[in-house]
DNA sequence: TTGACATGCTTGAAGCTTAAAACATCTCCT
DNA sequence: AGGAGATGTTTTAAGCTTCAAGCATGTCAA
């Protein structure tokens, strides 16, 4: 189906719309970035912290990205970097008291904004919608996995 | 809703999956970009060009942006700029012919990736799906115009 | 135990991206 | 015609992102 393509491009334009607004907001709100509200999103689900490579491989980016971006937040106070006790090599990032009272705040925000975005649509269609969302990623391992193998 | 929260994140992780996974093959099989490839791809659907201004519209970034991918692109030889002869102050792009042939094998295959990734899908749930994204699209229109206005 | 390979992190270069400032040109009202 | 405001582009600074190289540490099998 040559249709595939411009379904590929609605869902691209929609994210895209959506993303660009939540960082607008993000900005105007909290004077932050979505990557810096990604970082501490992590850590907040991690009691113990995450180490470096935890952070970047649940924020689907490199770990030289996540080098930078933790810098700056620790730079902020919002964070704290301690060496991993386990293994030496590691560097465990958690939340600082500042974090956690920064991130409960964006956080709530965030997910207000979300709600809004997608209260033009009907229940049944959310519903639909995040069961069609996860049906492809589900089928996107397949297409995907092959290259690492 | 708070299972809003979850659909926005499943919606944004399939995107950048498969978004990643272009990004890789675009790299791996024409030594190219996500960013320069839209923006041929802009170009190409417009047989007179484009303004940068109109570019930078049809990409969703900022003309900033385009300044730089299109200096880029002009030093590789796939577009070319032009003064635009009704308005001064304006810069009209259109593909070179190695620019048409460039993106003509790009497009091939990027259309060829695409419909590999979304082939785990079956017709009806490409079809749902196109839908749904489309009234997502429509939804957001109410809530992120009111920011302009 | 020791060497080969894997894993964790950082750095540097290059490119992508934005926001804001600056400047040129255009439009349109009076 | 003049001038106010809109539009088109570039530049700069800052941040985000990747890839590749490099170094430190860990693991595991011979």
């Amino acid at each position: 189906m040559a249709d595939d393509i411009r379904l590929w491009l609605r869902m691209l334009t929609a994210t895209t719309m959506i993303e660009a607004e939540l960082r607008r907001r993000l900005r105007a709100g909290f004077n932050t970035t979505l990557p810096r509200f990604d970082l501490l999103a992590a850590l907040d689900r991690a009691p113990d912290g995450l180490t470096m490579a935890e952070v970047s491989a649940r924020m689907m980016v490199t770990n030289g990205n996540v080098t930078g971006l933790a810098a700056r937040l620790e730079a902020e106070g919002l964070i704290a970097r301690r060496p991993d006790p386990q293994d030496r090599r590691a560097v465990r990032l958690r939340l600082t008291a500042a974090g956690k009272r920064a991130f409960a705040a964006q956080s709530a925000a965030h997910a207000q904004w979300v709600r809004e975005i997608f209260s033009g649509l009907a229940d049944g269609e959310r519903a639909a919608l995040h069961r069609l969302l996860g049906r492809t990623k589900d089928a996107l391992r397949g297409t995907i996995q092959e290259e690492a193998a």
